[in-house]
DNA sequence: TTTGTAAATGAATAAATATTCATTTATCCT
DNA sequence: AGGATAAATGAATATTTATTCATTTACAAA
């Protein structure tokens, strides 16, 4: 793919992303995609076979995105401080890219979505668990079972994302190290 | 209105929130919500003027019932007693009615809401921010923004039916306490 | 500059879906 | 029962929106 083309292909997600979080899943539209990318509206035809496989490339892209933002060797550092980062890498993720995180929590419940986009909304929630056995094994973490903690981490999370953006708080250490205290006390034993 | 006519707006209600829960907001057609319903098309309209005012309609009405569960006088009990009574009736709400609670999260985020109907989804966290502030006097509650802890239970909360529900699992006062055990934690001094 | 190829355009078409309304059916009252 | 009124129907229409394609434009090689 040239880079001109890569170029658009971005520019098409980018507008999606935008308009998205303005309208909702619901009421995207390829001709108003195709004027935020600033293309005609045929051309979009020419990135992607149809509104269904726009959507689901751009998720899977997303996904994978998300997934590699998190550090890969994480392993050395103690169960808390494990935690605490990736706390901070998605806290920071979901807030610079919010639209990103809108885009990402509509489609999933769309009509739009494909088994293979399905699958790849797994995957982070993989990692997590491992952790919480790991500090299930060194008695620092609560004795309950990995999806009730993850469900408390992914959900608080999200409303907090939420927030942050609606109120436009900016991030910093202080910040990130005040909200996970909340998870860190729900979570340890 | 008459006990006909009720039961046919309930009808139609019904079979909005069970295709919504099917095929997303974005999904939703007024064709199909009239077959659910056993109706002809051209009836829907006579209950409703439009798609945009039966949608809003109904969120109001949810939003009015969800805030109505919750027990008005709790003012007697003991802080942690009202956190606890207000998480499992919510819990127990969002289980019992999962497609409620689906179709309130996208309607909230879809473009046919309305501002009314906005307004209409404040209203509970009022009420919790009222007894976290009562519990932060007693020095029994984090001294941390009202805006966090809210964020924690809601987002726990909204992650947590959905995890019950997918995996079907069945409430029970243990499960109530293990699960409100994790929240308390976090918000406690 | 010419010519061939790839990319882009946007008006036209097709498809999907909301809404209307002439007609039918049910209900209620005397 | 019979006639009046209200409710319901669903095919027809209107509207909205995805997709196509004949034409134009940009670009690169000779």
């Amino acid at each position: 793919m040239t880079n001109q083309k890569a170029n658009k292909r971005d520019a098409i997600f980018e507008a999606t992303l935008s308009l998205c979080s303005e309208v909702g899943i619901a009421g995207l539209k390829m001709s108003a995609i195709a004027k935020q990318a600033r293309i005609a509206s045929g051309t979009l035809y020419l990135y992607f076979d149809s509104k269904v496989v726009l959507l689901n490339t751009l998720y899977q892209k997303l996904k994978r995105e998300f997934i590699s933002i998190t550090p890969a060797n994480l392993d050395e550092l103690p169960v808390k401080a494990q935690l605490f980062t990736l706390w901070q890498q998605s806290l920071r993720y979901f807030v610079n890219r919010r639209q990103e995180l809108f885009f990402m929590e509509q489609f999933l419940r769309s009509p739009f979505i494909s088994d293979e986009s399905l699958a790849a909304s797994q995957g982070f929630t993989q990692r997590l668990c491992g952790i919480l056995a790991l500090g299930r094994e060194q008695m620092i973490i609560k004795n309950t079972e990995d999806d009730l903690l993850v469900a408390l981490m992914n959900g608080y999370m999200r409303s907090l994302s939420e927030k942050v953006i609606r109120q436009n708080i900016t991030l910093d250490e202080s910040f990130e190290a005040e909200t996970f205290a909340l998870c860190w006390d729900a979570l340890r034993a």
